[in-house]
DNA sequence: CAAAGATACATAAGAAACAGATGCATTGAA
DNA sequence: TTCAATGCATCTGTTTCTTATGTATCTTTG
């Protein structure tokens, strides 16, 4: 199963910026595998929708970029900035208000692990 | 606090038709009071973006319509036709799949009343 | 060794969904 | 009687994503 892009919407940016905070370095395409892989699939992250989100990351302070080469081929590493940092909290936060709230409104049980 | 409008997008479907299928029969005003008070304020849905959502599930056939009037003013009540019925499980399922899997992939503690 | 698939970046055109503004009309309260 | 609330609706952005495309390198497999 793989969730409708209408629920995934609004969510990116706020994944992106954990994994960030968890792993401190991490280039674009391995963001996307390593979100296919801690979501078994289910949430599949596109080029054209990373890439972009990345760009505007790094327009907005909120990480800083390394370009590396492997050989001849290029990586550009991504890290959380001091600002990036807070903000990440601020938006994990966010988002866990916001799935309380939505538990309640749609009277859901989650996993209790 | 109000959710930044990011989050909101994708959910408003679901909420609408999980309000109508505990309601039965609501009109469009009366709805986004009710999210209002759900969700002490944190969830404003604005007509701009009611409106053309209650079309579409109309267009959908997922909602019926009645129109009726209370003195004067009329009032266009939705209430959930039988395909909209298992369409509003599958989409509560769905989104609460997806919680869980956000809950996990951002190390969120959820409330557990 | 050639071809295909995986890795790695990026952009561009269009769709979808919402925000914010506006409009009209009725009703109730100060 | 005027303002806020109720109730419908549409319209013009803007944002964010999808889908497609482009370029290039590396690895695996027949």
């Amino acid at each position: 199963m793989i969730y409708s892009s209408e629920l995934i919407k609004g969510t990116l940016k706020t994944i992106v910026l954990k994994l960030l905070e968890d792993n401190s370095r991490m280039y674009g395409y391995e963001i996307t595998q390593r979100v296919k892989e801690l979501t078994f699939d289910k949430i599949q992250i596109t080029e054209g929708a990373l890439y972009p989100t990345l760009h505007v990351l790094e327009e907005d302070g909120l990480v800083t970029t390394e370009l590396e080469y492997n050989g001849k081929r290029a990586r550009k590493y991504y890290s959380l900035s001091p600002e990036g940092k807070s903000k990440t909290k601020e938006r994990v936060d966010e988002l866990a208000d916001f799935m309380n709230t939505m538990k309640f409104l749609l009277d859901i049980k989650t996993q209790t692990t």
